[in-house]
RNA sequence: GUGGCCGUAGCUCAGUUGGCUAGAGCGCCGGGUUGUGGUCCCGGAGGUCGGGGGUUCGAAACCCCUCGGUCACCCCA
């Protein structure tokens, strides 16, 4: 491509029909979905003043290498968002809604990263929080609602992991601990191991190099260093899930990408992609958060889901496929007067899903685009119906026609599409 | 950010010891007599062979650079 060409910066893309139709499908899902959970959507914007985001971490990549900043012409140092739950947090730090607050959103993302199938430099994300509330059967209510989206999708092949960081302090102290066992065991693994060990130790847990599994593999573990209340809500959300019926995987080496996680995190991975990027959601605990922002100690616990990443897995496992504007009629039009456009329009303003062709093509060419367009009825507008004061209704399923009387066709189209189709 | 692979019509691709006006399927447009689609038949439009430079009598094919995609790492949705 030439330099000059116009198209979509790299790592961002459009979405065209058909395929913004399973995006807006999956989109409905989940609104219907937290709509029924007692989620409210909320909406921030896309820019935030840069240190909202500093809050999840100068520790981690996506804010240290992967934020697009810059600078507004009023001297303000801002950034694109390049996560969900900080603008959340930062909304109710700045309104103090009563809590509980329960809410949802629809968001895009951006992350200044390598891009390839499944990770983009802007992704959108679905996802909920809820704040306020320290009850393990919120952490319950929150994955089970990400869990209900997987399933209303029809996807089979997703499982979740789930894990507690602890409490902060529990944290600290097995870091310090972690520390020491990685270096010491680890000694012979290489400059990379060991910087990465000292730098974040947490981060080697779940890192893929094969060599150093067995290391790995005798580390020691985050859960069997909590304290007695951190111990106590973990299995109370364990508990809750198996209520449920909902099956997870205590993953106890399942590192998550913020710092501001505390006590219980979890990631939603699709078996269906064959793929490093199989991640298709995830969240967790965040209970310092609130306070690190200057609001009052909020307890605080969410998810994002990724969008992109969802389809993808969609794809795999073949549902969600393909869902038209399913038009009702389809207009074929063998007069040339404006007799089309006005019936166009009464069937529009009936309420019906109608469409015609454009330019005065041929009546063959009108009736392929009829097909085309997935219509259940194609009207035709002939000069031997227009004599009778009729048109012809013809079944574009069925190829059955029949003569309707003109001032009849939106009511009977309204009759029928409902009889075909009570749901609509 | 590091490394590997790939880049030919809207889409999926064929096209190598470098050599005739670059092909196929699908899609798109038109036609198969007088107003009816989905099948079939016929015809047509559409390509700076990602871009630039180089090697050569001659390059879609070889070399270099570059842009883009993709896979892995990193990280994450």
């Amino acid at each position: 491509m030439a330099e000059t060409d116009y198209r979509a910066p790299v790592g961002t893309h459009d979405v065209l029909p058909p395929e913004s139709g399973r995006w807006s499908a999956l989109v409905q899902a989940f609104a219907a979905r937290a709509a029924r959970f007692g989620y409210g959507l909320v909406i921030t914007p896309v820019v935030e003043h840069v240190e909202v985001f500093q809050r999840v971490g100068t520790a981690t990549d996506v804010v240290r290498k992967e934020m697009y900043e810059l600078t507004d012409r009023g001297g303000r140092a801002l950034a694109l968002r390049p996560e969900g739950t900080a603008p959340v947090v930062r909304a109710y730090v700045q309104h103090r809604p009563t809590p509980p607050w329960k809410v949802w959103y629809l968001a895009p993302n951006f992350r200044y990263e390598r891009p390839q199938r499944g990770r983009y430099r802007q992704h959108w994300q679905v996802g909920a929080e809820v704040l306020g509330v320290d009850d393990p059967d919120a952490d319950v209510e929150v994955i089970a609602l990400a869990h209900g989206f997987y399933r209303d999708l029809g996807l089979r092949q997703v499982t979740l992991a789930l894990n507690s960081m602890g409490e902060p302090a529990d944290r600290a102290e097995f870091v310090t601990h972690l520390r020491a066992y990685l270096l010491e065991r680890g000694a012979g693994l290489g400059p990379e191991f060991l910087a990465r060990a000292d730098a974040h130790p947490l981060r080697v847990l779940d890192a893929k190099d094969e060599s150093w599994q067995d290391v790995l593999d005798g580390a020691p573990q985050l859960t069997e260093h909590l304290s007695a209340p951190s111990r106590q809500h973990f299995e109370r959300v364990q508990a809750g899930l198996d209520a449920l019926g909902i099956r997870y995987a205590l993953t106890p080496r399942l590192v998550r990408g913020f710092d501001y996680y505390t006590s219980t995190t979890f990631e939603f991975s699709s078996t269906a992609l064959d793929a490093a990027q199989n991640a298709v959601g995830g969240g967790g605990r965040y209970d310092q958060l609130a306070e690190e922002m200057g609001g009052p100690p909020t307890p605080g616990i969410g998810f994002g889901i990724g969008i992109e990443r969802v389809l993808i897995a969609c794809d795999a496992e073949e549902v969600l496929t393909g869902a038209g504007p399913a038009l009702d009629a389809f207009i074929v039009d063998g007069i040339g007067d404006p007799s089309a456009t006005v019936l166009v329009a009464e069937l529009r303003e009936a309420g019906l899903g109608a469409d015609r062709a454009y330019g005065g093509r041929s009546v063959k060419a009108q009736w392929k685009l009829a097909d085309r367009s997935g219509a259940r009825y194609g009207v035709m507008l002939g000069p031997r119906e227009a004599e009778r004061g009729s048109v012809g209704v013809k079944d574009l399923g069925s190829g059955e026609q029949v003569e309707v009387p003109r001032e009849q066709v939106a009511g009977w189209i309204l009759l029928h599409a409902e009889a075909a189709d009570p749901a609509r």
